[in-house]
DNA sequence: GAAAGTTCATGAAACGTTTCATGAATCAAT
DNA sequence: ATTGATTCATGAAACGTTTCATGAACTTTC
């Protein structure tokens, strides 16, 4: 709009006295005769050529674009996504497209329409719509939500990481526990945290309890089970697995104005690993979903040609880490 | 790449029995014939056609982006910020495209070499680079930072709210204040907050300290600081305006392991107004920015064609919030 | 009813790039 | 010295869009 009319490539072959395609050779890294290549280059750095893209996009019919649909970068682990996915789509010279659903189901659909007139490489979604239509014509990887197996799926092991929280507790020498989490409805991959949380229980015949808030009910819900547990000033539930580390927080919070003790009276385990403000403040410990990987699993998926031999569940590892609402900190 | 060549005008024009000329009116809009402009949605419809943003921005040089160059995501006020500017650009059809400079200051430039092949409409930044140096063919709005009269920068009243914090504080019975931030060498917008608490105190007689941790100084020097100000078991300091709500957490954190009692031994005043995870959890006290209306004021002004007219600094109003670490709350 | 004016669909040109068939220049082989 | 093979710069065509000069089909006016 504003521009001077930047220099074309054509401007760069007259100021070179050279040929159109031999300056595409020499911007593309294509084999040229030295003497000419270093006609180009000098021609190029003295008009400050800067290729354009819509033109190369147009005629390649490749825009090194990337969409990523996401609910909202407020959610610090969303933030964390966003990040490790552009890092690793800048990495391999694309750019990201970024969507904000905000949880919106009509805005999801919308995007995959918008995104198709940028024409995309690609598209990476985290998305709650029950009822998404996944074209069948764009790579299309999705996090944490299984679809179909020609739709690849990259999520940790969310049911291991469940487990290994049960098992952690009772390591720590919890004797009931109690498992949290919002949003019960839509079935998918982080679901499969509460599964894992209670084949461990089950499996080492632990009491636990499970309280999961509905979409939309008030959250002082959670502070009501919280206070039906409170058996003559004390829990009685000793160890809390919780869905998320945001919720994990929100959670302390309501224990400590019932002047509950973290990790004295109740130790408190959540999931994501997010770490708040660096590494600096006290932290809830927590099962870490390796987001780099996931990151960087998703950009390999969607970037791969041949979507046919890609695994179609790309589940990785997740660790524990003491943070201080625990009794190993 | 994968797409089975999506249709184009030129195949609607044939569809609907038209001429491609009137394809790209109906498509944009512009004034057709009814009979027409019912035979070509019709075919539009038809064959599902989405027009390609890459030729229609060769054609027109204009690609409906914005850029905006920001340190990360991680910080939640960065992320509230992404996410009310991409709100912004799309309401009005401009997408955004994310550059995280992770505070590398050659990043920062790479990426203004980098938006210009992309030919982005605009530059929205937010940056440290303390030498960049600022296209003068591309608008340009740049957040929290002044560098020219012809470069428009968007900040709330950093100032003003620097002197509302210290003003609050003697309002709610402090007799000594302390004013601590981070990052002291580059002088920008944010910079003024110490200014105008400062001026404050002096205008109100009120006794201060100020601390500043140098860049890359360990975070333990806070602690030193603080413990430094212990006087019998009690800060000699009974209220702090912290540089940012991020760092006002961890002073808390600070504060809590020296068991004093915030705000019964020291009251606090932040600098930002993230919520953390919605409204639920209890809030630090703060000075909150208007980040929908900064958000709303850098989109307007990098789209204005004219940015002659434009004012080069747009300064927001702030407002206290009480939260929980103040006694108003 | 003819001339002048108006409306509006038409399709070619242009945007900046990549690609590919062409042919000039060089080299190797006899 | 001549032919055949090889290398490699050349420049036209094509990608999908917008725009604009053209002229066909009407409408108005006297």
């Amino acid at each position: 709009m504003h521009e001077k009319s930047a220099p074309t490539m054509a401007d760069v072959a007259r100021e070179a006295g050279v040929a159109l395609g031999t300056v595409s050779k020499v911007v593309n890294g294509q084999p040229v005769g030295e003497e000419y290549r270093a006609k180009v280059e000098e021609a190029i750095a003295r008009l400050g050529y800067q290729y354009n893209s819509s033109g190369r996009a147009l005629r390649i019919d490749q825009t090194n674009t990337i969409a990523l649909i996401i609910p909202n970068t407020i959610n610090p682990y969303f933030a964390l996504l966003v990040h490790h996915i552009n890092m690793a789509l800048e990495k391999r010279n694309y750019r990201m497209l970024l969507c904000f659903t905000q949880y919106d189901q009509s805005r999801e659909m919308e995007y995959i329409q918008m995104v198709r007139q940028n024409r995309v490489d690609g598209i990476i979604a985290l998305t709650y719509n029950p009822d998404l239509v996944i074209p069948d014509d764009i790579p299309f990887v999705t996090i944490d939500r299984f679809f179909s197996v020609s739709v690849p799926c990259v999520a940790s092991d969310n049911f291991g990481g469940g487990w290994l929280a049960a098992h952690k507790l009772k390591e720590l020498g919890c004797r009931k526990l109690g498992f949290i989490r919002v949003g019960s409805t839509l079935t998918n991959e982080p679901s499969k945290r509460k599964d894992g949380f209670v084949a461990a229980c089950v499996e080492m015949a632990m009491p636990f309890e499970v309280m999961a808030l509905e979409d939309g009910a008030p959250f002082s819900q959670f502070e009501d089970f919280l206070a039906r547990h409170v058996k003559n000033k004390k829990l009685d539930l000793d160890g809390l697995f919780i869905g998320t580390d945001s919720l994990a927080w929100q959670i302390i919070h309501v224990l400590q104005r019932m002047k509950l003790r973290v990790p004295e009276d109740v130790q408190v385990i959540g999931f994501d690993g997010i770490r708040m403000f660096g590494d600096l403040e006290p932290v809830v410990s927590t099962i870490v979903q390796p987001v780099q990987e996931i990151a960087e699993a998703c950009v390999t998926t969607v970037l791969s040609k041949h979507l046919s031999n890609v695994p179609s569940l790309i589940c990785l590892p997740v660790q524990y880490l003491a943070g201080g609402t625990t009794k190993d900190s």
